[in-house]
DNA sequence: AAATTAATATCGATATTTTAGATGTATGGA
DNA sequence: TCCATACATCTAAAATATCGATATTAATTT
């Protein structure tokens, strides 16, 4: 019994079928359709039930999936530790929000490279939701979200103090939708709290993906946006944005570094922690 | 980072060099260094120092090893269980003394087989000590010693109820060596125990591999034995051996069935449980 | 100093395993 | 019926692991 068809059969089950599988580990449909064959013939019992719409575990496919994943991450957890005390050169995935990898992240990943520079260190960018997911599933080590975290399930330390301020083409000129990103952003929602308050319920809202487009628009003179100060200042350089600082209690925001309660820094990430300790933002 | 490599290096680090490994591992030496070099290379440190008189673990290699046999131990746990859930087909590995092997457990197998025919079983004999051992290195799942047993280190049940005798060529003649096991079987501790209180101190031992050898030498008239009253029964047919139950406190062993405290039994292990419930000797 | 010994390392041929990619089969829906 | 989706099967080729012979190394012995 193969890590690699373990693998592959925590994929098939978390993607819902072959074909996903495949595309996500980079190979051809008919190379998990062997895996999970020999799988299944070692054991003398079907792993998944196939059928249109995927494969669906069955109820001993269940109970190895369990297994399987607790044994894959103990695997991966026993590897990281190793390779960190083979020279620090564990890789860290970290997980930010879009506004704080623009903003923030340069001067702090240029540090972790300074002092770490022989770890792979990977980033993956989304809305705090995302990213909450991500770092609960061990996609990703640490993530940079919107803070309070939920103890119970996290451990998180505080990075950086954001100010929240609306972004508009012209001073007051709260014309037109709000542009935010896809729903998951607590910007957004911290955003929506604020018009409903206003008594603004009724402003549209325009979903994009990428925070230049967001500026972007609310540069032309299309609508208006809620970004961290520092996000947009940024960006300004050269335009004629304007800001002005959200009213309490919604300007100010903080941005934790999350972690699973179970993860055990690599080198990296301790040294992460450090960066963020000694300046704070 | 492949099972096999680590399996690779704990057999390594368990037999002290990589030309033994390969002999336990049955392949050539050269497969050992390639699979040890892959290790190192992918850690990018030395897991072992090589020398004269074989390979020794690095600091860092100790380290990894301990992990590895954590990791690996799981791992069979995981296998060993699915197996089972998938049909009762998990192997079960017995350890018995000699003249357990030979007296009581034909019937115990059998019973065994008959109830659990799927699940392939295999049996090592050796002396109580060496039983532990090997329990202990989990190379058994499960071993008839003479009790008691460690309960720090083990669980254990008791399984039959053995009486000690005197085994000797004619009715009380106990001259000449004592025939023994090697070192590590407990009823010759018993049987020396028995001759010191007894004011023999001064007999000779003899180190017997088998028992069927031992007994052939008592026979012979060449010395005695002390052994089980089943087993020499068994043997005895159409010889002149003659039998003496050894004097209290001497004469009750009980035979326990000892495992790991952190075994979990498979199926084949739970029948077996059952039956020696069943039919207590 | 040379020879011996007990180890591991290296290398090329071979065998095995894994993979990709083309094709087949089954099934449900337009 | 035809199409789309999804798994199964098969084959050649690519990757990988193994063997077996030989080289290398370092500590002992002579």
């Amino acid at each position: 019994m193969d890590v690699l068809l373990l693998r592959t059969m925590v994929c098939v089950a978390d993607h819902g079928s072959f074909s996903a599988a495949a595309e996500v580990m980079n190979c051809v449909q008919s190379n998990i359709t062997t895996r999970i064959r020999r799988l299944e013939s070692h054991f003398g019992q079907a792993l998944f039930e196939r059928g249109r719409g995927g494969a669906r575990l069955t109820a001993f496919g269940q109970s190895a999936y369990e297994r399987a994943v607790t044994l894959l991450a103990q695997f991966e957890a026993v590897e990281r530790d190793l390779l960190d005390a083979a020279g620090g050169a564990a890789p860290l995935r970290l997980g930010a929000m879009e506004t704080t990898a623009a903003a923030r992240l340069p001067a702090v990943l240029k540090a972790l490279k300074a002092r770490c520079p022989k770890a792979p260190i990977s980033l993956q960018t989304g809305p705090t939701a995302r990213l909450l997911g991500l770092l609960w599933e061990r996609k990703v080590d640490a993530a940079f979200v919107a803070g309070p975290v939920d103890a119970d399930r996290f451990t998180s330390v505080p990075a950086f103090r954001e100010r929240l301020v609306v972004v508009s083409s012209a001073p007051g000129r709260l014309e037109g939708p709000l542009f935010a990103f896809t729903q998951g952003c607590s910007y957004r929602a911290t955003a929506e709290t604020w018009l409903r308050q206003a008594g603004r319920s009724d402003t549209e809202v325009v979903e994009m993906g990428s925070f230049d487009g967001i500026l972007g628009c609310v540069e032309a003179g299309m609508g208006f946006a809620v970004a961290p100060e520092r996000a947009v200042c940024q960006h300004r350089t050269g335009t004629s944005l304007q800001i002005e600082v959200l009213p309490d209690p919604f300007a100010e925001i903080e941005t934790c570094l999350a972690m699973r309660l179970d993860y055990q820094p690599v080198t990296a990430a301790k040294v992460l922690l450090e960066i963020l300790a000694e300046a704070p933002g």
